[in-house]
DNA sequence: CTAATCACCTGAAGGC
DNA sequence: TGCCTTCAGGTGATTA
């Protein structure tokens, strides 16, 4: 499920809901969901900082981190009331308001890792997607530097982080190259294309409170708007809005690859 | 280093 | 209705 502005989203939101409060206690209700790698003890300590690299989320407390990935159908759900659907509630974070952030995670792919520093998760993580200093000349070389394909490129955490499958596919129809594309052989007025867009499809997204498939939802429960405006991400056999070919699907780093084969011309 | 495949899990959808 | 297969916003380990 979540990618970059996914996780944007109920980051944010995040920062209005629970910064400043205390946690009371941490159930893990499926085991392997919390996976607690410090000996300091959560109880007591407070909410300081609430940030996100890549697809990770963190929250930063007074002596130890929490960092959480969502994979696929992991949802973070404020409550305030006891009242909710238990159904797939892995881990329960409580306050000592008596209000609860829940970890929804119908696959159980999902983790929060209680660590001593965040940097203890995503030292491994390449820079995210959206950083200001991930500029133009930084992406290309970045992209030139790789001989694996553009689109296995794009999914590579430890290379550029928050790009999943649907934006991943998603930007390289706007930038008008085939997702088969080798990384090094594609033009620098091309990959500068794919840098701004990119970055113009991450924060539409954002704009947009993320895209729901199916499980997304945002931390009050609500699910995205984007997937309003996807151009080949599951639209196969439908006409591409440029050109009125049929989308067209194939299997790419493992993955569904949605694309345009007359507008997404192949470098290799 | 890369590529392919499986593993981790559950549920929805389609074919028969 | 039921059974079987395939697929899904992700990533990590293992095997060529």
């Amino acid at each position: 499920m979540p990618e970059l502005p996914e996780v944007e989203t109920v980051a944010r939101e995040l920062r209005v809901l629970i910064l400043g409060k205390t946690i009371q206690d941490i159930e893990a209700v499926w085991y392997k969901s919390f996976d607690n790698q410090s000996s300091i003890p959560i109880s007591g300590q407070v909410i300081k900082k609430v940030g996100r690299k890549g697809k990770y989320l963190s929250l930063q407390l007074t002596r130890s981190a929490l960092v959480i990935h969502l994979r696929m159908t992991g949802q973070l759900l404020y409550s305030t009331h006891f009242d909710y659907d238990n159904t797939h509630i892995r881990a329960k974070i409580r306050f000592n308001d008596t209000t609860e952030l829940l970890f929804k995670d119908t696959r159980k792919f999902g983790r929060i890792y209680h660590v001593n520093d965040a940097g203890d998760i995503l030292y491994k993580i390449g820079m995210d997607a959206i950083d200001p200093t991930l500029d133009v000349d930084l992406f290309k070389s970045l992209v030139k530097k790789s001989s694996v394909n553009i689109k296995s490129f794009l999914l590579a955490q430890n290379k550029i982080a928050g790009v999943g499958n649907i934006y991943a596919d998603e930007s390289l129809h706007r930038a008008g190259i085939h997702p088969a594309s080798l990384s090094n052989k594609i033009p620098d007025v091309k990959l500068r294309n794919l840098h701004t867009h990119l970055l113009d499809i991450l924060h539409t997204a954002i704009e947009n409170m993320g895209s729901t498939i199916s499980d997304y939802r945002d931390s009050y429960g609500n699910v995205g708007n984007n997937q309003r405006f996807f151009r080949v991400y599951q639209r196969t056999g439908e006409a591409c809005l440029n050109c009125s070919m049929p989308i067209s699907k194939v299997r790419i780093a493992g993955r569904g690859t949605h694309f345009c084969v007359k507008c997404q011309k192949v470098y290799n």
